[in-house]
DNA sequence: CGAAAATTTGACATGACTCAACTGGAGTGG
DNA sequence: CCACTCCAGTTGAGTCATGTCAAATTTTCG
């Protein structure tokens, strides 16, 4: 189930890796296997691992005190998930990680990654790859955020995140949207 | 004026240019003033040039169809203002940069940066960490968008930006929070 | 001082939320 | 295979937070 990482690293850096590489790389993640509503990460811990996810469907997201969930993250095969500020500072985590479908994951720990920086030139190719994408996207959801209304934010995400439609549930994606099912579902009904 | 540079990048990495270092950075970044109202950046254009402010206060913001400012990034000195998108993917910026002071910026365009990467370690050290602590900030205030209210937003920011308040009017401050400014005076008001 | 910019205030409009009820599957177990 | 429950989605009524617009006031600065 490697394969699918490799693909990844190739379909991110252009980068074949060789057997030595594999190696490395198969050795440095582990494989994890989560069932539906399995907790990968819990409020208050340190995020001790970066998933990649081979298969499945993740979400990430704090609860307030009124115990609304609030998605910050939903992530499907061949994307990544770990609350990245735990992960190198070491902070407890104010996000819980779950599965929302059954899942298959390749975890890898802090120590581990940078390890295979230094031996496999591939993976530190394809993480500042990865960061740069990823800041791209976090910019552009915060501008969407702080400047478009519920239903353009909504259309928006329909042509970012189309594959999202089918994996999950309408009252997740309200929630990464920053709205209640509720209003969603009437953005929905007018829309149409 | 490059020291403020030199000092910036030794708090962030604790190491300390050599001669050598303190030349190849200083021929690679460019001085420049801007008056107040200036733009660094104009929305269509491509970021050529990732700022770093010497001194002064700069705003980086969208415009919308009916001519509201929605600001993104509020910076003052010892931090870095530049649209990372458009400057790596050489794409139109949907941004505006412009100076709020008069201010002192030292540029530098991609190829120089990727060279002083190859050349003084420091720099790439540098720009990891940046690109750390970044990730972290956008994260966190995403967070604070989807799931806090507009007062506990204004309270956040008073904690994590005390700086800005003396530096930046309310209204700006207001758009920077997705509040409107009479919104954030009305806050304002019933918390003092 | 005087003009421009920033802030405050009031009245009103509205988008989004809350709460509660209802509908319609999709399982699950008897 | 049906009854039952659980979960997702929809709908309605009322409320609340925030926005809009216009005017008044205060501050800033040439």
């Amino acid at each position: 189930m490697h394969e699918a990482l490799f693909n990844y690293i190739f379909r991110y850096t252009g980068l074949q890796l060789s057997e030595t590489e594999m190696e490395l790389v198969t050795s440095a993640f582990t494989f994890k296997k989560l069932r539906k509503k399995q907790y990968l990460l819990q409020e208050g811990e340190i995020c001790k691992y970066f998933a990649f996810i081979v298969q499945g469907a993740m979400r990430q997201y704090s609860v307030d005190e009124k115990g609304v969930e609030h998605i910050l993250q939903l992530a499907i095969e061949n994307w990544w998930i770990g609350d990245r500020e735990s992960y190198l500072m070491l902070t407890p985590t104010p996000y819980n990680i779950d599965a929302w479908e059954d899942s298959e994951l390749l975890l890898i720990t802090r120590a581990d990654l940078l390890n295979l920086f230094d031996q496999v030139p591939a993976i530190s190719q394809m993480t500042r790859q990865m960061d740069d994408k990823n800041s791209f996207a976090t910019q552009r959801r915060l501008k969407a955020t702080i400047s478009y209304s519920a239903e353009k934010r909504y259309q928006d995400f329909l042509t970012t995140h189309p594959d999202f439609l089918q994996r999950f549930p309408q009252h997740q994606i309200a929630s990464y949207l920053g709205i209640t099912k509720e209003t969603l579902s009437r953005i929905r009904k007018q829309t149409i």
